[in-house]
DNA sequence: TCAACGAATTGTCTTGGACAATCTTTTCGG
DNA sequence: CCGAAAAGATTGTCCAAGACAATTCGTTGA
């Protein structure tokens, strides 16, 4: 059907392992010209040709540098060595998974999609949203995220997980009868942070509250977080934060956001970065954990009665 | 309310300016070296700071471009001129645009998120899902990205559109009884590819046709792509591109792509890009706009019968 | 134990040159 | 006069080596 043999050796330019790998075409270069790999070879003119095997690395030292590892340390060892760091990044699994999250878990690396959303589909059904949540979702998502970080399930089951769980919220979070009480909650992340599941966990926490929900989705400006939150003059802008994100830039942006909000929006993040936990900084109200977000709104609305706000009934 | 005053003078990296034009760096610093054009200020590092005009002219220029024009020739016009070169090549204008789109937007602008989304439910209700999603939601979603490029909404409105939608969308699809029926098609977008509508609303068209749908979400590694599709072992993999994807990347990855899925899975590719309409590449079904899904799905299914494959009912 | 300072690491930007691929124009044979 | 082949211009991507800001590491001192 295709005119083309499997060549033996199938080489790649540049720019297909910046696509393959996301590492940028000067990072390549300058890890060749300082570490000495990858080190490809040249074709008649001259440009870089690089193997599968390289490219297999390169992924492999990419996963690691995103699990903390830098590279100079880590490049020059093998690919088996890097295997085994990759084994060992992982958390030693805080908590012992209860069965029910490995039963899940199993399903999704046997590709069972379809008994995947059942089970949890019932589980839902059984506990309730707000269990669900809280008992079900949220550990399951960090541990769907250790597995990543460790290379022990594929990029490509992360994403179906996070699709299914995201039709599974989206669908109860749409059956909560409109609740348009106050407080009113601008949800969304921050530029750098793609993810997007915590979000909806709060969304669905709060509108089980009687909140009244706006999402922005991921990666907003943070300029247009503050031009959203006047628009639709909301009391709370919720924030998200998973690892990924920088904490110099997490503070960085927490600050400037407060500065262009003014005092009359109140800034709350939560998410599993580890600067939420450590040091609670400036007037950014943490939440800690999901039991927290209930605790908060209930705070918010006895302020607001103290404060004689009527509208926030 | 707001202390800050909207400052003059914002400049970009010429990092932020890849992202926002699909120019690559070597693109924008050779048509520098060349054509003078742009010729951004220094900041005191003499790294390169884009203002919001050279911007601007910039993403007309590449709409030119992927019309057919030749960036030498037309990179010294002002930007007046270059609009008057779009009106000219666009708009075979299909459809004036019809006076509902008009009012959404309008309710987008004004921020009245509640009666957009209830009219926009209303007209769902109306005309049904297939109707809905060809008649008004693709042709406003394509309005909003021009409104985006122009800079007449802002980016905080596109995401409370494109969240909007997508709340309506899957939770019309999740009211379509499972069907279960082949072809099994697996969706998803290549990496550099952000926008997730157009799958949505593809999803939508295939359910509907009973089709079974397996989501990816946006932005899979083209190397996980065809591990899901073998692990799934769908019949066709649907993929999506809007105009931002680089057109050699576009290709790149498609060949790419056609050789590590092997010919027993078909590539569908769909999607605003440019490069679809021009010249129909390879062994990819291209399908050009939404009522060709329909038709692709009965080619299948008649091209699946004549193979005797009595799975594919 | 924690903060602060200097050193090492690392990604991205810079310049200017080169060249293959593509598009355009000219030339030439029928 | 038409169509194909050759010559020429255009254009995007690659290369090399240097520079530097931002981040992280490691050590010292309180």
């Amino acid at each position: 059907m295709n005119e083309f043999i499997a060549q033996p050796d199938v080489t790649l330019s540049i720019a297909a392992v910046e696509r393959d790998t996301g590492l940028s075409k000067d990072t390549l270069r300058v890890w060749e010209r300082r570490y000495g790999f990858p080190m490809p070879r040249r074709d008649a003119f001259g440009e870089r040709c690089y193997g599968t095997d390289e490219v297999d690395k390169l992924r492999l030292v990419k996963r690691l540098m995103d699990g903390g590892h830098r590279p100079g340390k880590i490049v020059h060892r093998s690919s088996a060595e890097l295997q085994e760091l990759a084994q060992a990044l992982a958390p030693p699994a805080a908590s012992p998974p209860c069965a029910d999250l490995d039963g899940y878990l199993n399903l999704l690396k046997t590709h069972r999609v379809d008994e995947l959303r059942r089970s949890l589909s019932q589980e839902l059904v059984r506990v309730g949203l707000a269990r669900f949540v809280a008992e079900s979702i949220a550990p399951l998502t960090v541990l769907v995220g250790e597995c990543w970080a460790r290379g022990s399930i594929e990029i490509f089951e992360e994403h179906l997980f996070t699709e299914l769980v995201q039709v599974l919220l989206r669908n109860a979070i749409n059956q909560i009868p409109e609740p348009g009480g106050r407080p009113d909650i601008l949800l969304t992340t921050f530029p750098q942070e793609p993810h997007g599941l915590g979000l909806l966990m709060a969304e669905a926490l709060f509108s089980l509250d009687g909140c009244k929900c706006v999402s922005l989705g991921v990666q907003t400006p943070i300029w247009d977080i503050a031009r959203a939150a006047q628009a639709q003059r909301v009391d709370i802008v919720a924030l998200s934060f998973s690892p990924v994100v920088n904490g110099h830039q997490l503070i960085e942006g927490l600050i400037e956001l407060t500065h262009r909000l003014g005092p009359s929006v109140e800034i709350w993040a939560g998410g599993t970065h580890p600067l939420l936990k450590r040091r609670p900084p400036l007037n950014v109200r943490t939440l800690s954990g999901l039991a927290d977000l209930h605790l908060a709104v209930a705070e918010w609305r006895s302020r607001a009665a103290a404060r004689g706000d009527r509208a926030a009934s």
